[in-house]
DNA sequence: GATTAAACTTGCAAAAAGCAAGCGACTTAA
DNA sequence: TTAAGTCGCTTGCTTTTTGCAAGTTTAATC
């Protein structure tokens, strides 16, 4: 270990210690808010993600939602066992999340000509 | 062209007509926002960009404040022809994405262990 | 004249994204 | 009672993006 490193204070594999790196570490890519977007409009199944307009790839569906479940975002519900059927929901600290969208919802509404502002969201059902 | 696709009714390459789904378009990756935070904080020249602790790499720097500046989000001004040296500034619609970059620096604050709020952005100076 | 520096560019390997097809466990229609 | 369809993924493979290191250009400094 170099002691000379500063990045050896950091949690392991933390970029820096700015709050805003991190957060991109999580959702910093092209797919995982839209996840969370749909999570917040209702959407709970795997089916359901599928059926949104922007088409997401299936295997990179089904890997976004196994790291926001890594993260804590989400919260995996089986709701039965044969063939494993589940739901998927934000948990409080996903929902947070709220903030953010709504930022780059406005912003995108000022600023992209063209785009459709969604229905709002409803109060996302939280489940921890 | 087929008229039964209903992406055909979007400006030529949108995902969708959702705005977090084009505003991700833009600054959708790990790396992008980290730029404009550091424009945000008063960062203006390639070499203060490349001394942030993130390490951009040199490359990915160049592409990115490329495609800000043809997203319409940064300014270049050159300050002396030869050899060429600029400085980057943010225009207003860089500037207003400052609060989605605040709701990620909440969020992180709240949620991430170990980080540091940063020194808080000054009020960045703007070039139209 | 050699070294250093700033702001990039280029080349190449590694990682991630994207696409299509397949798969296991049911459900439904014939 | 098969046969076809659905759901929620996984697998294989190609393409694109990222990451690292080294090189380039113009000029100032030693």
């Amino acid at each position: 270990m170099n002691k000379t490193n500063p990045k050896n204070c950091l949690p392991e594999n933390y970029r820096s210690a700015c709050p805003i790196a991190n957060v991109l570490d999580i959702v910093g890519d092209k797919w995982t808010l839209l996840v969370v977007r749909d999570l917040m409009m209702g959407k709970h199944r795997y089916g359901e993600f599928q059926t949104s307009p922007e088409a997401i790839p299936t295997n990179i569906l089904a890997e976004r939602l196994k790291r926001l479940e890594a993260a804590g975002l989400v919260k995996k519900d089986f709701y039965q066992d044969n063939p494993p059927r589940a739901e998927y929901f934000l948990t409080s600290k996903g929902a947070d999340l709220g903030p953010i969208l709504q930022a780059m919802g406005q912003w995108g509404a000022q600023y992209i000509p063209g785009i459709v502002i969604p229905e709002q969201f409803g109060p996302a059902e939280i489940r921890d």
